[in-house]
DNA sequence: GTATTTAAACTGACCAGTCAGTGCAAAAGG
DNA sequence: CCTTTTGCACTGACTGGTCAGTTTAAATAC
Protein backbone atom coordinates (compact mmCIF):
# COMPACT_ATOMS: atom_id res chain seq x y z
CA UNK A 1 0.00 0.00 0.00
CA UNK A 2 0.61 3.22 -0.10
CA UNK A 3 2.10 2.56 3.40
CA UNK A 4 5.52 2.83 4.31
CA UNK A 5 6.93 5.34 1.65
CA UNK A 6 9.27 6.86 2.34
CA UNK A 7 11.58 3.84 2.96
CA UNK A 8 15.18 4.88 1.89
CA UNK A 9 15.73 8.31 0.55
CA UNK A 10 18.81 9.16 1.15
CA UNK A 11 18.27 12.80 0.24
CA UNK A 12 21.20 14.15 2.83
CA UNK A 13 23.92 14.90 1.08
CA UNK A 14 27.14 16.25 3.20
CA UNK A 15 25.94 14.32 6.44
CA UNK A 16 28.24 12.40 8.91
CA UNK A 17 28.61 9.20 7.55
CA UNK A 18 30.63 9.16 4.50
CA UNK A 19 29.29 8.08 1.00
CA UNK A 20 31.72 4.91 0.86
CA UNK A 21 33.52 5.98 -2.89
CA UNK A 22 30.51 5.82 -4.61
CA UNK A 23 31.83 7.06 -7.88
CA UNK A 24 28.88 6.38 -9.72
CA UNK A 25 26.98 8.82 -7.32
CA UNK A 26 29.93 11.29 -7.80
CA UNK A 27 29.79 10.90 -11.25
CA UNK A 28 26.32 11.91 -11.16
CA UNK A 29 26.34 14.76 -8.82
CA UNK A 30 29.18 16.06 -10.74
CA UNK A 31 27.10 16.19 -14.14
CA UNK A 32 24.39 17.64 -11.79
CA UNK A 33 26.33 20.45 -10.65
CA UNK A 34 27.92 20.99 -14.18
CA UNK A 35 24.37 21.08 -15.36
CA UNK A 36 22.77 23.38 -12.74
CA UNK A 37 25.47 25.81 -12.48
CA UNK A 38 25.27 27.17 -16.01
CA UNK A 39 21.32 27.11 -16.62
CA UNK A 40 20.70 29.05 -12.60
CA UNK A 41 23.71 31.68 -13.53
CA UNK A 42 21.61 32.14 -16.54
CA UNK A 43 18.15 32.05 -15.33
CA UNK A 44 18.80 32.48 -11.78
CA UNK A 45 17.55 29.50 -9.24
CA UNK A 46 13.51 30.01 -9.43
CA UNK A 47 13.94 31.20 -13.12
CA UNK A 48 15.51 27.30 -13.50
CA UNK A 49 13.33 24.27 -13.53
CA UNK A 50 14.55 20.80 -12.19
CA UNK A 51 13.92 18.97 -14.89
CA UNK A 52 15.90 21.41 -17.78
CA UNK A 53 18.83 20.54 -15.35
CA UNK A 54 18.14 16.67 -15.28
CA UNK A 55 17.69 16.82 -19.35
CA UNK A 56 20.86 18.73 -19.28
CA UNK A 57 22.85 16.60 -17.76
CA UNK A 58 21.55 13.39 -19.20
CA UNK A 59 19.68 12.05 -16.12
CA UNK A 60 16.23 11.43 -15.09
CA UNK A 61 14.58 13.78 -13.39
CA UNK A 62 13.67 11.28 -10.60
CA UNK A 63 17.60 11.12 -10.32
CA UNK A 64 17.92 14.65 -8.83
CA UNK A 65 15.69 13.97 -6.50
CA UNK A 66 17.29 10.51 -5.45
CA UNK A 67 20.55 12.58 -5.36
CA UNK A 68 19.62 15.33 -3.62
CA UNK A 69 16.55 16.12 -1.25
CA UNK A 70 15.21 19.47 -2.84
CA UNK A 71 16.53 21.68 -5.44
CA UNK A 72 17.60 23.60 -2.72
CA UNK A 73 20.00 20.99 -1.17
CA UNK A 74 21.18 20.26 -4.80
CA UNK A 75 21.65 23.93 -5.09
CA UNK A 76 23.68 24.14 -1.63
CA UNK A 77 26.13 21.52 -2.98
CA UNK A 78 26.53 23.33 -5.98
CA UNK A 79 27.82 26.38 -3.93
CA UNK A 80 29.70 24.40 -1.39
CA UNK A 81 31.20 22.44 -4.12
CA UNK A 82 32.34 25.62 -5.84
CA UNK A 83 33.91 27.96 -3.18
CA UNK A 84 35.61 25.08 -1.78
CA UNK A 85 37.47 25.03 -5.04
CA UNK A 86 37.71 28.65 -5.17
CA UNK A 87 39.25 28.64 -1.80
CA UNK A 88 41.55 25.91 -2.45
CA UNK A 89 42.81 27.49 -5.45
CA UNK A 90 43.52 30.61 -3.23
CA UNK A 91 45.46 28.74 -0.62
CA UNK A 92 47.32 26.62 -2.88
CA UNK A 93 48.48 30.20 -4.52
CA UNK A 94 49.32 32.18 -0.87
CA UNK A 95 51.32 28.86 0.45
CA UNK A 96 55.07 29.13 0.36
CA UNK A 97 55.13 32.41 -0.54
CA UNK A 98 56.11 35.98 0.94
CA UNK A 99 52.73 37.83 1.99
CA UNK A 100 53.41 40.63 -0.73
CA UNK A 101 53.64 38.07 -3.72
CA UNK A 102 51.60 35.71 -2.42
CA UNK A 103 48.75 38.20 -2.76
CA UNK A 104 49.45 38.80 -6.35
CA UNK A 105 49.43 34.88 -6.68
CA UNK A 106 46.28 34.86 -5.51
CA UNK A 107 44.74 37.68 -7.91
CA UNK A 108 46.28 35.03 -10.63
CA UNK A 109 44.49 31.90 -9.05
CA UNK A 110 41.07 34.01 -8.98
CA UNK A 111 41.45 35.30 -12.37
CA UNK A 112 42.45 32.22 -13.50
CA UNK A 113 39.09 30.51 -11.43
CA UNK A 114 37.14 32.69 -12.61
CA UNK A 115 38.39 32.08 -16.39
CA UNK A 116 37.92 28.32 -15.29
CA UNK A 117 34.44 28.84 -14.12
CA UNK A 118 32.99 31.61 -15.23
CA UNK A 119 29.09 30.38 -14.57
CA UNK A 120 29.85 29.81 -10.67
CA UNK A 121 31.47 33.36 -10.79
CA UNK A 122 28.49 34.97 -12.09
CA UNK A 123 26.01 32.87 -9.98
CA UNK A 124 28.06 33.86 -6.90
CA UNK A 125 27.75 37.80 -6.92
CA UNK A 126 24.68 37.11 -8.07
CA UNK A 127 23.82 35.54 -4.38
CA UNK A 128 26.51 36.97 -1.92
CA UNK A 129 24.75 40.08 -1.20
CA UNK A 130 20.86 38.58 -1.04
CA UNK A 131 19.20 37.81 1.64
CA UNK A 132 16.37 36.20 3.14
CA UNK A 133 17.22 33.37 0.97
CA UNK A 134 17.41 29.69 1.75
CA UNK A 135 20.93 29.43 1.33
CA UNK A 136 22.07 32.31 2.76
CA UNK A 137 23.60 31.40 5.89
CA UNK A 138 25.84 28.64 4.01
CA UNK A 139 26.74 31.23 1.28
CA UNK A 140 27.97 33.92 3.87
CA UNK A 141 29.72 31.35 5.99
CA UNK A 142 31.83 30.04 2.25
CA UNK A 143 31.91 33.60 1.37
CA UNK A 144 33.87 34.33 5.41
CA UNK A 145 36.04 31.19 4.57
CA UNK A 146 37.53 32.57 1.00
CA UNK A 147 37.67 36.01 1.84
CA UNK A 148 39.89 34.80 5.37
CA UNK A 149 42.17 33.50 3.14
CA UNK A 150 43.04 37.21 1.97
CA UNK A 151 42.67 39.16 4.94
CA UNK A 152 44.83 36.34 6.45
CA UNK A 153 47.94 37.17 4.12
CA UNK A 154 47.11 40.87 4.22
CA UNK A 155 47.31 40.81 7.70
CA UNK A 156 50.58 38.65 7.39
CA UNK A 157 52.03 41.09 5.32
CA UNK A 158 51.39 44.00 8.26
CA UNK A 159 52.28 41.96 10.96
CA UNK A 160 55.96 41.50 8.59
CA UNK A 161 56.09 45.31 8.11
CA UNK A 162 55.44 44.41 4.49
CA UNK A 163 52.13 46.63 4.55
CA UNK A 164 51.11 49.64 6.73
CA UNK A 165 50.63 49.12 9.71
CA UNK A 166 47.15 50.71 10.05
CA UNK A 167 45.91 49.41 6.70
CA UNK A 168 42.19 48.39 6.88
CA UNK A 169 43.34 44.39 6.21
CA UNK A 170 38.96 43.64 6.23
CA UNK A 171 38.33 46.48 3.58
CA UNK A 172 40.82 46.03 1.10
CA UNK A 173 40.49 42.51 1.16
CA UNK A 174 36.61 43.34 -0.11
CA UNK A 175 38.41 45.92 -2.22
CA UNK A 176 40.50 43.00 -3.87
CA UNK A 177 37.81 40.41 -4.07
CA UNK A 178 35.61 43.03 -6.16
CA UNK A 179 38.74 44.20 -8.24
CA UNK A 180 39.24 40.92 -8.69
CA UNK A 181 35.66 39.66 -9.43
CA UNK A 182 34.43 42.50 -11.77
CA UNK A 183 37.68 42.92 -13.97
CA UNK A 184 37.51 39.40 -14.64
CA UNK A 185 34.12 39.37 -15.47
CA UNK A 186 34.47 42.25 -17.32
CA UNK A 187 37.28 40.54 -19.68
CA UNK A 188 35.54 37.51 -20.06
CA UNK A 189 32.15 39.55 -21.46
CA UNK A 190 33.95 41.74 -23.39
CA UNK A 191 37.37 41.20 -23.69
CA UNK A 192 37.78 37.24 -24.08
CA UNK A 193 40.60 37.56 -26.92
CA UNK A 194 43.02 39.20 -23.83
CA UNK A 195 44.99 36.82 -22.08
CA UNK A 196 45.43 36.20 -17.99
CA UNK A 197 49.05 37.18 -18.12
CA UNK A 198 47.72 40.27 -19.59
CA UNK A 199 44.67 41.17 -17.56
CA UNK A 200 47.25 39.94 -14.13
CA UNK A 201 49.74 42.63 -14.90
CA UNK A 202 47.03 45.52 -15.26
CA UNK A 203 46.09 44.31 -12.05
CA UNK A 204 49.12 44.02 -10.27
CA UNK A 205 50.38 47.55 -11.60
CA UNK A 206 47.40 49.41 -9.97
CA UNK A 207 47.82 47.47 -6.87
CA UNK A 208 50.94 49.01 -6.59
CA UNK A 209 49.86 52.38 -6.92
CA UNK A 210 52.33 52.77 -10.31
CA UNK A 211 49.43 54.50 -12.00
CA UNK A 212 50.42 57.82 -11.85
CA UNK A 213 51.84 59.46 -15.07
CA UNK B 1 -22.90 54.58 -18.73
CA UNK B 2 -20.72 51.87 -17.36
CA UNK B 3 -20.57 51.26 -20.33
CA UNK B 4 -17.56 49.95 -22.79
CA UNK B 5 -15.23 51.76 -20.92
CA UNK B 6 -11.98 49.51 -21.08
CA UNK B 7 -11.42 51.01 -24.50
CA UNK B 8 -8.02 52.60 -24.89
CA UNK B 9 -5.35 50.52 -22.87
CA UNK B 10 -2.55 52.34 -22.97
CA UNK B 11 0.40 49.99 -22.04
CA UNK B 12 3.33 51.30 -23.63
CA UNK B 13 5.44 53.05 -21.43
CA UNK B 14 7.89 55.00 -23.25
CA UNK B 15 6.46 56.01 -26.03
CA UNK B 16 6.35 58.83 -28.39
CA UNK B 17 3.89 61.30 -26.89
CA UNK B 18 5.14 62.79 -23.73
CA UNK B 19 2.71 61.97 -20.99
CA UNK B 20 1.45 65.09 -19.81
CA UNK B 21 2.76 65.28 -16.91
CA UNK B 22 0.80 63.04 -14.89
CA UNK B 23 1.26 63.26 -11.50
CA UNK B 24 -1.00 60.59 -10.71
CA UNK B 25 1.02 57.71 -12.88
CA UNK B 26 3.99 58.70 -11.71
CA UNK B 27 3.62 58.27 -8.28
CA UNK B 28 2.30 54.93 -8.65
CA UNK B 29 5.00 53.94 -11.10
CA UNK B 30 7.40 55.01 -9.00
CA UNK B 31 5.87 53.04 -6.03
CA UNK B 32 6.02 50.40 -8.40
CA UNK B 33 9.83 50.61 -8.29
CA UNK B 34 10.53 51.34 -4.50
CA UNK B 35 8.29 48.35 -3.65
CA UNK B 36 9.94 45.76 -6.91
CA UNK B 37 13.66 47.04 -6.35
CA UNK B 38 13.70 45.37 -2.75
CA UNK B 39 11.53 42.44 -3.60
CA UNK B 40 13.47 41.42 -7.16
CA UNK B 41 16.92 42.22 -5.08
CA UNK B 42 16.20 39.69 -2.42
CA UNK B 43 13.99 37.32 -4.49
CA UNK B 44 15.07 37.46 -7.84
CA UNK B 45 13.51 38.34 -10.92
CA UNK B 46 11.58 34.95 -11.07
CA UNK B 47 11.15 34.49 -7.45
CA UNK B 48 9.07 37.40 -7.16
CA UNK B 49 5.27 37.51 -7.79
CA UNK B 50 3.86 40.38 -9.69
CA UNK B 51 1.05 40.24 -7.08
CA UNK B 52 3.98 40.78 -3.80
CA UNK B 53 5.20 43.88 -6.03
CA UNK B 54 1.05 45.32 -6.07
CA UNK B 55 0.60 44.48 -2.37
CA UNK B 56 3.97 46.12 -1.44
CA UNK B 57 2.79 49.20 -3.49
CA UNK B 58 -0.12 49.05 -1.75
CA UNK B 59 -1.80 48.97 -5.56
CA UNK B 60 -4.17 46.15 -7.04
CA UNK B 61 -2.31 43.40 -9.84
CA UNK B 62 -4.22 45.37 -12.29
CA UNK B 63 -2.52 48.29 -11.77
CA UNK B 64 0.88 47.10 -12.27
CA UNK B 65 -0.56 46.08 -15.66
CA UNK B 66 -2.21 49.40 -16.91
CA UNK B 67 0.86 50.91 -16.13
CA UNK B 68 3.23 48.59 -17.53
CA UNK B 69 2.46 46.01 -20.34
CA UNK B 70 4.62 43.03 -18.70
CA UNK B 71 6.96 41.84 -15.31
CA UNK B 72 9.27 42.33 -17.70
CA UNK B 73 8.38 45.60 -18.87
CA UNK B 74 8.34 46.72 -15.29
CA UNK B 75 11.82 45.75 -14.22
CA UNK B 76 13.47 47.23 -17.78
CA UNK B 77 11.70 50.82 -16.41
CA UNK B 78 13.70 50.36 -12.84
CA UNK B 79 16.72 49.28 -14.52
CA UNK B 80 16.40 52.64 -16.71
CA UNK B 81 15.37 54.93 -13.92
CA UNK B 82 18.20 53.58 -11.39
CA UNK B 83 21.04 53.56 -13.95
CA UNK B 84 19.96 56.65 -14.39
CA UNK B 85 20.12 57.97 -11.08
CA UNK B 86 23.76 56.67 -10.47
CA UNK B 87 24.79 58.08 -14.08
CA UNK B 88 23.54 61.48 -13.20
CA UNK B 89 25.65 61.19 -9.84
CA UNK B 90 28.63 60.91 -11.77
CA UNK B 91 28.22 63.03 -13.76
CA UNK B 92 27.76 65.66 -11.36
CA UNK B 93 30.62 64.34 -9.46
CA UNK B 94 33.00 64.85 -12.03
CA UNK B 95 31.84 67.93 -13.17
CA UNK B 96 33.93 71.56 -12.54
CA UNK B 97 36.79 68.94 -10.86
CA UNK B 98 40.44 68.20 -12.26
CA UNK B 99 40.71 64.78 -13.35
CA UNK B 100 41.85 63.12 -10.30
CA UNK B 101 39.89 65.13 -7.54
CA UNK B 102 37.23 63.80 -9.97
CA UNK B 103 37.95 60.61 -9.53
CA UNK B 104 37.97 60.21 -5.98
CA UNK B 105 34.86 62.25 -6.10
CA UNK B 106 33.33 59.78 -8.20
CA UNK B 107 33.85 56.96 -5.83
CA UNK B 108 32.70 58.88 -2.95
CA UNK B 109 29.16 59.21 -5.17
CA UNK B 110 29.28 55.60 -6.11
CA UNK B 111 29.52 54.60 -2.40
CA UNK B 112 26.68 57.36 -1.25
CA UNK B 113 24.62 56.16 -4.13
CA UNK B 114 24.97 52.36 -3.22
CA UNK B 115 24.34 53.40 0.47
CA UNK B 116 20.99 55.06 -0.67
CA UNK B 117 19.68 52.30 -2.95
CA UNK B 118 21.29 49.33 -1.62
CA UNK B 119 18.69 47.08 -3.16
CA UNK B 120 19.05 48.42 -6.31
CA UNK B 121 23.09 48.12 -6.34
CA UNK B 122 22.39 44.15 -5.03
CA UNK B 123 20.11 43.88 -7.72
CA UNK B 124 22.75 45.61 -10.86
CA UNK B 125 25.54 43.28 -9.66
CA UNK B 126 22.72 40.53 -9.55
CA UNK B 127 22.04 41.01 -12.91
CA UNK B 128 25.36 42.29 -15.08
CA UNK B 129 27.03 39.41 -15.97
CA UNK B 130 23.48 37.75 -16.83
CA UNK B 131 23.63 37.03 -20.64
CA UNK B 132 20.59 35.51 -21.95
CA UNK B 133 18.01 37.29 -20.46
CA UNK B 134 14.84 39.65 -21.88
CA UNK B 135 16.51 42.79 -20.56
CA UNK B 136 20.46 42.18 -21.02
CA UNK B 137 20.58 44.27 -24.21
CA UNK B 138 18.70 47.43 -22.15
CA UNK B 139 20.92 46.66 -19.12
CA UNK B 140 24.34 46.55 -21.35
CA UNK B 141 23.72 49.47 -22.80
CA UNK B 142 23.12 51.32 -19.62
CA UNK B 143 26.12 50.15 -17.58
CA UNK B 144 28.23 51.20 -20.55
CA UNK B 145 26.71 54.68 -20.00
CA UNK B 146 27.95 54.29 -16.13
CA UNK B 147 31.31 52.86 -17.01
CA UNK B 148 32.29 55.22 -19.75
CA UNK B 149 31.67 58.34 -17.55
CA UNK B 150 34.44 56.84 -15.30
CA UNK B 151 36.78 56.00 -18.05
CA UNK B 152 36.24 59.38 -19.56
CA UNK B 153 37.73 61.06 -16.83
CA UNK B 154 40.25 58.34 -16.54
CA UNK B 155 40.66 59.07 -20.20
CA UNK B 156 41.12 63.15 -19.74
CA UNK B 157 43.42 62.30 -16.57
CA UNK B 158 45.76 60.64 -18.95
CA UNK B 159 45.49 63.78 -22.00
CA UNK B 160 46.89 65.97 -18.87
CA UNK B 161 49.53 63.63 -18.12
CA UNK B 162 48.52 63.04 -14.60
CA UNK B 163 47.89 59.27 -14.77
CA UNK B 164 50.25 56.89 -16.79
CA UNK B 165 49.91 57.63 -20.98
CA UNK B 166 50.46 53.71 -21.30
CA UNK B 167 47.37 52.95 -18.46
CA UNK B 168 44.47 51.06 -19.48
CA UNK B 169 41.53 52.87 -18.38
CA UNK B 170 39.14 50.67 -19.93
CA UNK B 171 40.13 47.31 -17.38
CA UNK B 172 40.91 50.23 -14.86
CA UNK B 173 37.17 52.06 -14.71
CA UNK B 174 36.11 47.93 -14.50
CA UNK B 175 38.38 47.49 -11.33
CA UNK B 176 36.95 51.06 -9.74
CA UNK B 177 34.22 50.05 -10.63
CA UNK B 178 34.21 46.53 -8.82
CA UNK B 179 35.89 47.88 -5.98
CA UNK B 180 32.94 50.69 -5.60
CA UNK B 181 31.19 47.92 -5.77
CA UNK B 182 31.84 44.97 -3.58
CA UNK B 183 33.60 47.50 -0.44
CA UNK B 184 30.30 49.63 -0.51
CA UNK B 185 28.08 46.08 -0.40
CA UNK B 186 30.05 44.91 2.09
CA UNK B 187 30.05 47.66 4.18
CA UNK B 188 26.29 47.88 4.42
CA UNK B 189 26.09 44.44 5.03
CA UNK B 190 28.60 44.11 7.72
CA UNK B 191 29.40 47.49 9.16
CA UNK B 192 26.75 49.33 8.54
CA UNK B 193 28.11 51.64 11.77
CA UNK B 194 31.24 52.70 9.83
CA UNK B 195 30.78 56.15 8.17
CA UNK B 196 30.51 57.64 4.44
CA UNK B 197 34.24 59.71 4.95
CA UNK B 198 35.45 56.21 7.43
CA UNK B 199 35.41 53.77 4.10
CA UNK B 200 35.84 56.74 1.80
CA UNK B 201 39.03 57.71 2.95
CA UNK B 202 40.61 53.59 3.40
CA UNK B 203 39.11 53.26 -0.31
CA UNK B 204 41.18 56.18 -1.42
CA UNK B 205 43.97 55.60 0.17
CA UNK B 206 44.13 52.30 -1.72
CA UNK B 207 44.20 53.93 -5.07
CA UNK B 208 46.56 56.26 -4.06
CA UNK B 209 48.92 53.35 -3.78
CA UNK B 210 49.91 54.10 0.36
CA UNK B 211 49.85 50.89 1.90
CA UNK B 212 53.11 49.93 1.71
CA UNK B 213 54.35 49.74 5.08
C1' DG C 1 21.20 -8.92 -5.01
C1' DT C 2 21.63 -4.18 -3.58
C1' DA C 3 22.28 0.44 -5.13
C1' DT C 4 21.29 3.42 -8.60
C1' DT C 5 18.87 5.08 -12.44
C1' DT C 6 14.87 5.43 -15.67
C1' DA C 7 10.42 6.82 -17.62
C1' DA C 8 6.09 8.40 -17.14
C1' DA C 9 2.08 9.72 -14.93
C1' DC C 10 0.16 12.51 -11.31
C1' DT C 11 -0.96 16.17 -7.66
C1' DG C 12 -1.48 20.44 -5.71
C1' DA C 13 0.11 24.87 -5.31
C1' DC C 14 1.24 28.87 -7.48
C1' DC C 15 1.39 32.61 -10.92
C1' DA C 16 1.53 35.81 -15.27
C1' DG C 17 -1.57 37.96 -17.65
C1' DT C 18 -6.72 39.20 -18.77
C1' DC C 19 -11.00 41.51 -18.49
C1' DA C 20 -15.45 43.25 -17.05
C1' DG C 21 -16.37 46.61 -14.16
C1' DT C 22 -15.80 50.68 -10.40
C1' DG C 23 -14.59 55.46 -8.79
C1' DC C 24 -13.70 59.99 -9.73
C1' DA C 25 -12.68 64.46 -11.52
C1' DA C 26 -13.09 67.46 -15.06
C1' DA C 27 -15.61 68.92 -19.21
C1' DA C 28 -20.20 69.47 -21.71
C1' DG C 29 -24.73 70.54 -21.63
C1' DG C 30 -28.90 72.40 -19.90
C1' DC D 1 -26.24 75.71 -10.49
C1' DC D 2 -27.04 70.77 -11.38
C1' DT D 3 -26.66 66.64 -14.13
C1' DT D 4 -24.80 63.96 -17.74
C1' DT D 5 -20.84 62.38 -20.22
C1' DT D 6 -16.07 61.24 -20.94
C1' DG D 7 -12.02 58.94 -20.10
C1' DC D 8 -8.17 58.00 -17.07
C1' DA D 9 -6.59 55.19 -13.31
C1' DC D 10 -7.40 51.46 -10.82
C1' DT D 11 -9.55 46.91 -9.17
C1' DG D 12 -9.64 41.89 -8.18
C1' DA D 13 -11.73 37.51 -9.55
C1' DC D 14 -10.62 34.40 -13.00
C1' DT D 15 -8.03 31.40 -16.48
C1' DG D 16 -4.68 28.58 -18.54
C1' DG D 17 -0.49 27.05 -17.84
C1' DT D 18 3.72 25.72 -15.21
C1' DC D 19 6.48 23.40 -11.92
C1' DA D 20 8.39 21.13 -7.47
C1' DG D 21 8.01 17.12 -5.71
C1' DT D 22 5.91 12.08 -5.49
C1' DT D 23 5.06 7.54 -6.80
C1' DT D 24 5.66 3.31 -9.10
C1' DA D 25 7.40 -0.57 -11.59
C1' DA D 26 10.87 -1.95 -14.32
C1' DA D 27 15.77 -1.68 -16.09
C1' DT D 28 20.82 -1.35 -15.43
C1' DA D 29 24.88 -1.19 -13.11
C1' DC D 30 28.42 -2.87 -9.75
Amino acid sequence: MTAAVAAARPAGGENGAMSTSSTRRDATRQKLYEAAVTLIAEQGFSGTTVEEIADRAGVAKGTVYYNFGSKTELFEGLLRHGVGLLTDALRRAAADRPPVEGLEAMVRAGLEFIAAYPSFAQLFVAETWRTNRAWHDTLRLLRDEAVSVVSGVLDEAVRQGALAADLDTRLTASALFGMVLVVALDWLAFQPERSVDDVHAALVRLLRGRIRG
